[in-house]
DNA sequence: GCAAGGCATGAATCTACAT
DNA sequence: GATGTAGATTCATGCCTTG
């Protein structure tokens, strides 16, 4: 999907890819009054075991670092059900690792079974292009303004999850896309690691949330995806954005 | 290491491993004010590449889900160093994950550099012996009462770092162990997942930690430790050890 | 005895540039 | 590419000393 870039092109790239969550078919979980859960059990989510989610995975991982720059980052997001297959397969690709970043989420479902903690994070893995990059883009000094003065830690991410007036839903009420994630969470990684007039790419645009922080902060920004559906809905979320405020 | 034990005898496993912290070899990094941070440079840490890791990695997590009862649990702790990898391996192994935790450790060391986001959490991965495990212990009711009546998450784990009269440390004043745990920290792993009468396995006993928790929350315990003078210190300190208060 | 301030220290893949 | 050096930079905690 990235074979028409050339090498070493891209600032800063932004991946939040299918997250393989494995559960179980026709299933369905209902909270205590009866209504029920939506599940993300969309076609992209699903791959035939292991094995064919690390080939899927080792595959965009490798054309983000060939095109990454040297002086570029890249960040991925995930839950425990795949961030670890990822983390690994990138290290194994020669992606040295910045920092892991949790995302605390605000809002997040409680748990209704009761046979597990509350799942309240996602986690971040932020990398160079290889152990010997240097020059990359680090905000310290923002960030730690943005922070009370304090060292921006891997663990102060504290964001609400996409809902009421930015969840993008469809006349019926439905959300448009399942996992839209927050405009704050894909700031603070732009504001971190970037500067304006920066290359932004984002291989899995979904909503288009990325482009959408992008053009906002001045970033110029590319978006990969694959159903057709959402193309449009981003570029369009995209042309009618402006800044708020 | 692990031989001699049987199939499917142990309720609760809590592994440290080594993480493979890769730190460059002769670069001493300081404070400040000039002072020396002492880095994990330990033999027990260096190994031949990450193929060399993995390999290590998957022959102690094998023999431990293979002791592990169906109705048991393990815990692994890790940093972005070595996390990942654990994690994968664990999944490829069939280890079924239930959740990741954050441990935020409070007193970190902070950024010198300021090129970096301050490393302030480790991430422990809670896991059952495969897929179809049915019948693990998780205490919910205990843990809602402890995190003041609301269901404990996998991001409320906040413990101060190892250290002051908790630190064990030689008539020279320096620390006995590199990297000991605090005890608040086990003692809520073994809280949240077994029962008074457990037989607790730590295959990376260090300083004995888990081993002093076990005994005081009446868990059997057994601890494998490789370098003597570890086993030493850790037989002497639950030996020494009476409940507080 | 108590309060205030000094000081030590923590699993660290902590950089950039010149030769 | 490898090696050496200059240069900029830190936060929370707990023990101990001082007043």
């Amino acid at each position: 999907m990235l074979k028409g870039f050339p090498d070493n092109s891209v600032d800063l790239i932004f991946a939040d890819p299918p997250y393989y969550l494995q559960l179980p078919k026709g299933k369905r979980l209902k909270r205590p009054d009866g209504s029920e859960i939506i599940p993300v059990d969309d076609a992209w989510d699903q791959f035939d075991g292991y094995e064919d989610y690390d080939r899927f995975t080792t595959d965009w991982l490798k054309e983000c670092q060939r095109i990454l720059k040297p002086t570029g980052t890249i960040w991925v997001i995930g839950m425990y059900h795949n961030i670890f297959r990822v983390g690994k397969i990138m290290q194994d690709l020669g992606i040295w690792f910045l920092n892991d970043v949790i995302w605390v989420k605000i809002g997040a479902l409680p748990n209704l079974n009761c046979r597990r903690l509350t799942n309240n994070h996602e986690t971040l893995i932020w990398g160079v292009k290889d152990k010997k990059s240097k020059g990359y883009t680090f905000n310290y000094q923002l960030l730690k303004k943005m922070n009370g003065d304090k060292q921006m830690k891997d663990t102060d991410w504290s964001f609400g999850i996409c809902r009421g007036s930015e969840r993008l839903r469809g006349k019926d009420g439905i959300k448009s896309h399942p996992t839209q994630k927050p405009l704050k969470l894909i700031q603070q990684v732009l504001l971190t690691s970037s500067k304006k007039g920066d290359i932004v790419l984002d291989p899995f645009m979904g909503s288009g949330t990325t482009a959408v922080v992008a053009k906002a902060l001045g970033r110029k920004w590319v978006g990969i995806e694959r159903e057709k559906k959402y193309v449009d809905l981003a570029i369009k979320r995209v042309e009618n954005f402006t800044i708020a405020k």
